[in-house]
DNA sequence: AATGAATGAGGCTTCATTCAT
DNA sequence: GATGAATGAAGCCTCATTCAT
């Protein structure tokens, strides 16, 4: 593949996360994708075999580029403490910067084994990064403790997606707040 | 409506239920429905205007009913360790009952305004449930951490809709560990 | 199947026969079909599983009523020669009332092995009615005049489907020409 | 047009006569003979102004050779008896040599008269020859016989063509019988 | 009220052809 | 001349919805 085509291939790419982000799998035609890129509808069959190649495709380029933010951040932070820190910012942040895509992560194609083996290995290889994080750490069970900790980072995902007018400020809060209840717990809170 | 036609209106609700739970909103045809009910494609149309109609009353009749058991197990139990358990327990026994409907999380319909509104509404019912529950017990904050509760419930749903051997034993296991969690941090685990 | 539905069944087969005939498979849309027949586009798939397989319904209805006249005619006849121009003019017959539906003998779909199949199995069902003629005539290696004799007769088709002046009183001299020469040869035409 | 031209231009021929005898007119994409040929897809359009074009110069060219060489072994030939041996032999040797090409003789373009012109005139050309060796030898009616005669033999490439088992010998069998059932008739092979 | 045949808008995809390099 | 990426018209088919019975 040559340059040119490297940069349309992105190109694409791009056009699909932004209307699958806004619209989901669904409901978004190809043709608003390639209107949106400007190019004509057969080109994007040049480059992804069907419509669900190219939803796989766009999943999986996010995707990576998560994991391997994440293993960075994780990496330069020193401590239980500080690379908490640093997965709950990023898994917060990946959110926030995608406040207004929020139906991709809600509307992928049904019965499409081949994205569904995809997500489950993206999700193994998240917890598994933070699983890391925990039994370097000497944490029991980190198994369960890994999930408990994304699960409450991503439910925080939907007053992100659907509140309008969170802040960056908020999200350093939350940040803050989530590491310190995950490692602290809430019991001490009350009077 | 008449008792007969009660009934139906049930039935239709029935097999809605089933099918969009095991193929989500977009791959369910109509007639998958009416098929699964026994009854002629027009007749659904005489109890619901259009299938986000009925997509819509399915989840709100499976949202209310979610929401009186919980408040139901939540006032029966005393203290905040029994609600919270109750809380725990219910959400977890919720997904276990429908590991087979896992579709209808994923695949609702979109750019429905008025099915988005009434999802919204029921994640602030639920919340407000487990905020009072928290309230009570003195908790600062308690939006955030019921949130953060939830959180760590939901992500669980993952491991029992996708787990085949998800056994009823881990379910109270899992519950166990997601209150103690919760409330008194990972931290103490640590060596 | 009610009446109503198997008048509008026939209805489809008779309008893509006419336009099969005309065009082709290949050159044929559904909807010239469908406006042929007067119905609306979807309606056909109502009736038949795909354009392939409506032309597939198509031959073969076409063909069955073939053999079955075919059949008949050889039935009533008493006699070698007899029996043999009954063959001769309803294969010219058979031409000559679908002079205008030439298409359909030349342009059936590709790489469709249940058609193929079926147009085999209908040749070898016509070569045995003739091969059945010339055997109870105690005609030595019957199949291989059976061929003959139908060589014979479907090359004159092409005269009759692509000569616009090809009239009735000619089918009949080359009925006679043709059984003539299947029987004796041409040799003795020479001086 | 240069040598190498010429070469190309023959090389593309090939390819067309290979992939169109193979899959048909309708089925073969422009794409599929250019890679058989090892060309790009717009070199095509250099030395034929579309696919018919294409297709029409194939089966000129392959008609040609047909003419060509039936007329030098007609001549050849001395007598009646042994100029019809070398009609039907060249005739099912045709068939013989382009067993896998089978789907060019049944899947032309529609609708395209200069094409259909062209069938006919080879058609036309091919049955003077034949009409020529009877009217030499004196027989009446040479043109009835002649059709009469190359039906005999078409009927015949449809066991070479779908019958996989068809063997040389066979084929100069078929030779024997069917000029001898052209020159003497079926009736004295009866008891 | 119930039916289910009919409708037809709309989307995905293919592929002959063009044209800038 | 040769290339092959890009184009976009065109067709098959699906399925939510309607309506005559």
């Amino acid at each position: 593949m040559s340059g040119a085509q490297r940069e349309k291939h992105e190109a694409i790419l791009d056009s699909a996360f932004e209307i699958f982000g806004q619209k989901g799998f669904y409901e978004t035609k190809i043709s608003d994708i390639t209107e949106h890129a400007g190019i004509a509808k057969g080109t994007m069959y040049l480059y992804f075999k069907s419509k669900e190649e190219l939803f796989i495709a766009v999943t999986r380029r996010d995707w990576e580029t998560f994991l391997r933010n994440l293993s960075y951040r994780v990496k330069q932070a020193d401590g239980l403490l500080p690379k908490l820190r640093q997965v709950a910012e990023h898994h917060l942040e990946y959110y926030y910067e995608r406040k207004s895509h929020g139906k991709i992560f809600f509307h992928a194609p049904n019965n499409d084994s081949e994205l569904m083996k995809m997500m489950h290995g993206f999700l193994t290889r998240y917890m598994a990064i933070v699983k890391d994080v925990l039994e370097e750490a000497g944490m029991p069970d980190p198994d369960f403790y890994a999930k408990a900790f994304i699960g409450m980072l991503d439910r925080l995902k939907m007053d992100i997606l659907f509140e309008g007018e969170f802040t960056r400020e908020e999200l350093e809060l939350r940040v803050d707040q989530t590491v310190r209840l995950f490692l602290r717990g809430s019991e001490r809170e009350l009077n």
